[in-house]
DNA sequence: GTTTAAATTAAACGTTTGTTTAAATTTGCT
DNA sequence: AGCAAATTTAAACAAACGTTTAATTTAAAC
């Protein structure tokens, strides 16, 4: 898919628009007016505003899958979760905003396309984590008997609890702005994220 | 506040619609329709669409703090994690579609109102979560240094996980239906989270 | 039974919604 | 320069939105 630029200016534009009014809290003339566009300009770029969310999506989703490649040349499981863990926080959290609109919009209604986009993403990521634990497993360092969808629905779940409640959290916290937040996800909260997987894998009974 | 059966009717159609298709994407008239009221009643009764979503609020919210009562009775730090966690799941669970719909609408623009709400909900979960850690410690059982605030995202992060990845969870676990799928988060969810937390508490380094 | 207030209704209010139209402008090509 | 296609515009479209009105019905009080 390739898209002009005055197409990307809409599709940042929406964007940024979703992530804080969400999906239907904007209408289309507050895209037009946020891309500096004409309204039609939308229409006749995208087809319809449902379309618009489609292809925003299909644009955005391969940014959020965990590579695999960087994985092959970890030679231990323990050292795999830690960067497992890494590499997913950082593509995440460098679409922060996005991720939530993403996350919101795909449990609402008949969002197919979407939901269907999205689950594509899960389940590869999900595929990499399972390698990672039958891979700890044989190693000997990893228990058996945890569900990697359990192990993925906390990793992905406690990141997005840090989306969904950056208010609350940030106070709570004491952060001051956005960019300590966002650093603050990328040291503790991977740290935790990478603590708990190992805790968890590790743990006797 | 005290609610006659008609507001309740209102309430409850709200809960059902906002829960499927959001706060924005329920016009009044689906409500009205769905309570079997006539339109201008919600106006009449809740001031407005705004106003509705405000006392709809403060109506279910007491229902998901955490019940301090019963884990006053539980006298080791593991049983409490234990007890902590089911209560939590258990509460959140018998609402559950309800919960997603505070979790999405507290995130967008100024819902101010809910907002603080929510903020006290979650601030009332953390303070048990914290005493029940210190608790741990002076028992000799925990390790030190474990943030709750980051163990409170883990718990809801991924429970919320849960309510938002339905149909996708549902179809991977093989689960038939609704039923089984809370069953599912009563049973086998709640353990993991269980086990989680006190992997996490007993964890070298 | 009459009076007063509360509840309920259908209809209309002015906005805003997503989308389309048809004309105007710009662009690329020969 | 001249033509055709692509782009951009302002205006209009019908439909849906949240809310209000004013009239009517129901309920409660005396």
């Amino acid at each position: 898919m390739e898209f002009n630029e005055k197409q990307i200016d809409i599709l940042l534009a929406a964007e940024r628009l979703f992530a804080t009014k969400g999906f239907d809290g904007t209408s289309v003339r507050d895209i037009a007016q946020e891309a500096n566009v004409n309204v039609a300009m939308i229409n006749y770029y995208f087809g319809s505003k449902d379309k618009l969310l489609d292809t925003f999506f299909e644009w955005r989703v391969p940014d959020f899958m965990i590579n695999v490649d960087e994985l092959a040349l970890v030679d231990n499981a323990l050292d795999k979760v830690d960067v497992m863990v890494d590499r997913y926080v950082k593509s995440m959290s460098s679409h922060r905003k996005l991720y939530r609109v993403i996350a919101i919009e795909s449990t609402l209604k008949q969002r197919m396309l979407i939901s269907e986009a999205f689950k594509k993403l899960k389940i590869h990521n999900l595929d990499v984590i399972t390698s990672i634990i039958n891979s700890g497993i044989a190693e000997g360092v990893f228990k058996t008997g945890n569900d990697p969808i359990l192990i993925h629905s906390m990793m992905m779940g406690t990141f997005m609890n840090f989306q969904m409640n950056q208010v609350f959290l940030q106070d709570q916290l004491g952060i001051a702005d956005d960019d300590g937040y966002g650093k603050y996800i990328e040291t503790t909260l991977t740290q935790f994220i990478q603590k708990t997987i190992k805790a968890l894998l590790t743990y006797e009974k």
